[in-house]
DNA sequence: CGTGCGCTTGATTGAGCTCAACGCGCGTGG
DNA sequence: CCACGCGCGTTGAGCTCAATCAAGCGCACG
């Protein structure tokens, strides 16, 4: 188990930031609220979003969410916790798209063919909120502001998508391991976490999968980082030393 | 130039299928229709989709359709014509994120910020129907089969975009261009084109950047592919002589 | 007729893969 | 309690596939 459910005060500095107790269905109490479906939705129709949610659901780690081949009927908002989701075609032949945190949407890709082209697992004991779609669909033609901010929540994974395809396209192994820790330190930060120290949720093997690169490669790749005194800590505890330094590495070639 | 406006009687056999006199900007006309926005709408509704399309464009070989940075205002359906987007950090860093054909959306990605991430370059003279994005919106809400036929097309780019995620982050030169040639092949298909003789459009530079190679690899590979008898054809003249190997190649570790 | 662009091919290099060994923490069971 | 196995991560040695560097070809175009 990986320091889930630790509560504000727990070791590590991105642990949950209220305690389990405290959780309600309600998107308003919800510390998402603004990274998520509600952030453009005045109070009055909040009650309508809220209406349509179906349940939170609990996930364990490495629960799958839903399956590639699964009816598609719902996206599911994180709330709470961390997930993989996976392309596979094939048995042997996988390739990680993502890694989704709280506020986060999941399961965009099934819209098309209603049936889902990913599997997400949860990396830690998580919860989501389902959306059940063709609720959704119905009132997003009601609520122009909900609509809007939808339809930028899909382009923003299309843009998000792009930045993969550039670095798996052209970016080398250390290019890739600093792009992807300072994606996770800025994702992190905007909500409200330190952005220079936080635990990894996924493994090596994760990791290497998601960037294009093997195992060895990924770890090599952090000793290298160490090394040079841009990053320390434990295989999965990461404090960034010298942001400046990866930034460069990412940027200049 | 390049084989563009040689009608459906030119020497390649994906030429145009219609001659440019007949080319009308209505949608019922179009013969994309379904394959574009349309696809779903009722008669009824159609005129309501066509007044909203603020014009035909015509695009030159080489000219920008939009630029990254640009106000983002419109979408695109390529109506005639072949596209390159490009997604590029700095003056240096870029990447073909795909390559667009007729039927074909332009600038989802720009919902998102309000400004185009990607630029869009046209690969031939090419022509596009532009769609006023708040437009669209508006009527997305009054037409629901039209709102959830375009949710499928967003979803359908993001399910492309994994695909090509996964051929970037775990296959060798040789399955990647077997991969990029197949889908150009079934793309041609469903616009009612030979699946096994086409012309490529972009340079072998286009390629490599798409697939993540060099020229010197991409050129290569075809080399290859041509000694074994799998492809044949000049350069930019693709004849596929044996898909199944191809297909083999692709999925067979 | 030269010049430049797009493409190919060859020789060499090197980044990242493969294979292999090992370390560490942890849970399980004798 | 220790022994053991196991999952996860690290490190080293050698190899391989694709990148780099370099040359040359064919063709369009000024």
């Amino acid at each position: 188990m990986h320091g889930s459910h630790k509560g504000p005060l727990g070791g590590v500095s991105n642990g949950v930031p209220i305690s389990i107790a405290s959780i309600s269905t309600s998107c308003a109490d919800c510390s998402m609220h603004e990274l998520c479906l509600p952030a453009v939705v005045s109070d009055k129709d909040l009650d309508r979003l809220e209406s349509i949610l179906s349940k939170r659901v609990r996930v364990a780690r490495g629960d799958v969410l839903y399956r590639s081949g699964d009816v598609f009927t719902s996206l599911y908002a994180v709330r709470l916790g961390h997930f993989k989701t996976v392309y596979s075609e094939g048995p042997s032949i996988k390739q990680i798209i993502g890694f989704q945190m709280s506020g986060e949407i999941l399961g965009m890709e099934g819209i098309s063919h209603s049936r889902h082209k990913c599997s997400s697992i949860a990396l830690e004991d998580s919860e989501v909120c389902e959306i059940p779609y063709a609720r959704l669909e119905s009132l997003l033609a009601e609520l122009p502001s909900l609509q809007a901010h939808f339809h930028r929540m899909m382009s923003r994974e299309i843009d998000r998508e792009h930045r993969v395809m550039l670095l798996l396209g052209s970016m080398s192994a250390d290019q890739r391991v600093a792009a992807f820790l300072l994606n996770l330190s800025r994702r992190y930060e905007t909500r409200g976490f330190s952005a220079n120290h936080f635990v990894l949720r996924m493994t090596r093997e994760d990791i290497g999968n998601y960037l294009g690169l093997t195992i060895e490669s990924v770890s090599r790749v952090f000793s290298r980082f160490k090394k040079n005194d841009w990053i320390e800590g434990s295989p999965r505890d990461v404090k960034l030393l010298d942001r400046k330094a990866l930034e460069e590495l990412c940027t200049h070639y």
